[in-house]
DNA sequence: GTGAAAGCGCTAACAC
DNA sequence: GTGTTAGCGCTTTCAC
């Protein structure tokens, strides 16, 4: 089957190509009679333009890439769903660059958006939480910068003064944390997390000024790294429950860990959260999906996504930009959490 | 920041641009000395060759897009997940369409695949799950298989003759069903799902079928279709503790919704397994999230996406394929299933 | 209002 | 081994 070009229909409508780019594009006024001719030949053949032959003279694809980490934690695909909304409203389709974790793949990944000259890209993950980055890790990144706009959502790559677009992690946790002294609590602990990554660090930093703040101490054996899995979670809970000296609340990393805590303390016949008090992070569906279901702090992932890409979409039109954006958390509280009973 | 072509290289490398085009690609042999030449060049400038104008002559992109209903759900990425991987050693970048359901929408991203010349379509959820298309609807995809190959997921088009790669649901519920038979259920409801959807029938009539081949009959009543949702499953298991005349055991359209009626069980103090045995679909990561553990029928769901690739790929190299390619799902027998007590 | 023609940045056939 | 050149299918200036 032959493959209709913007000639073939300029031939059957005795045109120029000029003119059936005009009434494609809608780019000069063209004779009403004329338009409806091209029209139709159009219709009758199903004629779609080469968006690659346009986007090769235009400059502009209508794609931007999203690299994110790991499209299987429900966080994510919350976000990539609110940044699809949107994208589609204003024409753009998402290449979903999923990256894993390996720093690797995420370097071919950066180096294929760019042969495939989309109009921007959404970095989510990877390298943009890593304390102590290697600067090539960084220059590959500001070096595409040069070439098409970039969004760092929720992470930042030291002195590279690129655009970024997060939900305050700090506040959150502090939410988190001054709920859980209001109810009472004053053993604190923490589980999940990397202790290299940025974002970890920082919620284990804001829990203890919170902590300091109102006259407590954060008791070092309660900070658990370990990574975002439920089953992370659910072993450094065990843990924590094998120790002499329990806190009688934990803040976890994310919603995973939370769920896996939960699971622990179900397990070893602790109650939740009469014996201890569990907040999870993200809001995730998988927070009302549990028994009970978990208090949890909303980093609002749907909006995050959406304005993610409205910021990119600025960009992209070289519109000004504030460099720093900022989403506030809300603390979303549920069953998990609750006064410590003696 | 200017540009770089193939022409300022091959200008500064004292060559054509056809060798620089084959050094680039190694289509043809070059003397080592230019080469070299020409590769220090490359780097020095970082040259990256524009994709657009290579997949304008090739004829190919080196994208294939993923049609699915809702990223949101699990089980969704779990299948594009491993799809994207082997997408990724193939040398395909993957534009993620999520259609939530709207046929609009589907239609919507149809097109734009069609005019972004992507290599192929994988198809998932939306119309080719849906009874009783409107015709116009099965012409949209049939017309775009003409111009690329295109691989239905987990659905059918009615007289379409697409290739399609499946998980055989219809077993899966045999199984499940045959399982709670063998713990000595013989009261077995349906929770969840369309009425209008294949899949949902087809699922339910594969109860039907295995209760009728163990001389066992099914109760209309116990058949409750909704939605997908975990709202949905907390409150089709409801309606049905509300009846006077309860099923033992009850299997749902997916795990979404096997865990909504988990919560609504438990509310109302009815016991998992004792009091009713529940059965959920596709073994997604909540399977294991929740307490008690889900009992539920797995689809494989990563190498339903690794296959569905390597299928499209041989098509897209014109390579002989199946019509119909059929993965067995597995039972994965957890803690919400066990033998009802009088 | 419309057409001719020059790009856009590459690949590939053909010539040498 | 390497260069010339004609596309690929569009958009966009510049004439008319």
């Amino acid at each position: 089957m032959k493959i209709i070009t913007i000639y073939d229909i300029a031939k059957e409508a005795n045109v120029s190509v000029a003119t059936v780019s005009r009434v494609l594009n809608n780019t000069a006024p063209v004779k009403d009679s004329t338009r409806e001719k091209i029209n139709r030949i159009i219709d009758k053949y199903h004629f779609q333009p080469n968006a690659l032959a346009r986007s090769l003279t235009k400059k502009e694809t209508g794609m931007i890439g999203f690299i994110l980490p790991d499209i299987t934690n429900p966080f994510f695909p919350e976000v990539f769903s609110g940044a699809e909304n949107v994208a589609r409203e204003l024409g753009y389709t998402i290449f979903l660059c999923n990256t894993l974790g390996d720093i690797q793949r995420e370097s071919e990944y950066l180096s294929i958006l760019r042969e495939k000259r989309v109009d921007g890209v959404l970095f989510m993950g990877g390298r943009i939480n890593i304390k102590n980055l290697h600067p090539d890790l960084i220059k590959e990144v500001v070096d595409l910068e040069e070439r098409m706009p970039i969004v760092l959502v929720n992470g930042d790559l030291k002195k590279s003064n690129l655009t970024r677009v997060f939900t305050d992690e700090v506040a959150g946790v502090e939410l988190a944390t001054q709920h859980l002294i209001d109810l009472g609590h004053t053993n604190i602990g923490f589980i999940g997390g990397i202790d290299y990554m940025t974002n970890s660090m920082q919620k284990v930093k804001s829990l203890k000024k919170t902590l300091e703040r109102n006259h407590l101490t954060f008791n070092d054996k309660w900070l658990l790294y370990d990574s975002f899995s439920i089953q992370s979670g659910r072993n450094m809970m065990t843990k924590l429950l094998e120790m002499d000296k329990k806190p009688t609340a934990v803040i976890c990393i994310n919603d995973f860990v939370a769920i896996g805590a939960i699971k622990s303390a179900l397990e070893h016949g602790v109650r939740i959260p009469e014996d201890i008090s569990i907040v999870g992070f993200d809001d995730t569906l998988l927070a009302t999906a549990v028994i009970p279901e978990l208090t949890t702090v909303s980093q609002q992932s749907h909006e995050l996504g959406k304005l993610s890409v409205q910021v990119l979409h600025k960009l992209i039109n070289k519109e000004k930009v504030k460099k720093l954006i900022v989403l506030s958390p809300e603390l979303i509280i549920r069953d998990s959490s609750g006064c410590p009973v003696r």
